[in-house]
DNA sequence: AACTCGGGGCA
DNA sequence: TGCCCAGAGTT
């Protein structure tokens, strides 16, 4: 298991890699950054930011999701995929949002939970973000690099993925850690064609050298 | 734990 | 073409 010293070069090296992580999303304005979350679940970023830009402009508050019907709302979001049900729940999440409360988001973990299409991932975004209280959100990316780099144990659940993120990296690095991770995790850890022989972190990678280890048996089988 | 949603990106 | 993807909900 890596130490906390360790982790934090391995965090410091993947913000050299992808200085602009933390710049990707509106942290002014916490109901557009639920709805670009929300919309983000199994598309990558770029594609949602193809959509949010001219659906911020129609759509404002609340109140404007509800205004124009499913399936208007449904066309508006549909290039990202998984549309039907994102447009459903976002409906919906907009409606709990004006009953109880307030037509605001609440700046809190569990209670962004409770609504449609919001689970664990997307309420600590949320939170981390606009609300700058301390939180980890794990995605497959930020899992599999916590695995990969022996952070955690390769058993280990999303929450305890999450729980031992929370005890190893410092909490001030919290919100910085899951943007970091994402795109190192996006661009060079991949899941299927990680680039271990070019990595910064190769030394201290227990999969990269079993990995790098592999392809030198296998060159050498050549 | 396994399945579903789904169009776009990429090899 | 076929495979995979910044998840969440249901069974």
């Amino acid at each position: 298991m890596l130490t906390k010293k360790e982790i934090r070069f391995c965090l410091d090296e993947m913000g050299k890699m992808f200085p602009k992580a933390h710049c990707e999303l509106n942290h002014s304005n916490p109901f557009e950054l639920l709805i670009a979350v929300v919309l983000s679940a199994q598309c990558t970023d770029a594609l949602v930011n193809k959509v949010t830009k001219s659906l911020f402009e129609k759509y404002k508050r609340p109140e404007d999701y509800l205004k124009v019907s499913l399936d208007e709302l449904q066309q508006d979001i549909r290039s990202i995929g998984l549309y039907r049900n994102k447009a459903k729940n976002i409906q919906k999440l907009c409606q709990i949002l004006i009953e109880k409360y307030d037509g605001q988001v609440p700046c809190d973990r569990d209670t962004l939970m409770q609504l449609p299409g919001v689970g664990r991932k997307t309420a600590n975004v949320v939170v981390s973000v606009a609300f700058g209280i301390p939180a980890i959100a794990v995605d497959t990316h930020v899992e599999r690099v916590s695995k990969r780099l022996a952070i955690c144990r390769w058993k280990d659940s999303v929450l305890e993925v999450e729980k031992t993120l929370m005890k190893k990296v410092p909490m001030d690095e919290w919100s910085i850690t899951h943007h970091r991770m994402i795109f190192f995790g996006r661009y060079h850890c991949k899941a299927q064609s990680p680039k271990c022989l070019e990595c910064p972190l190769l030394s201290l990678c227990r999969e990269g050298k079993k990995r790098t280890k592999g392809l030198e048996l296998e060159n050498a089988g050549k």
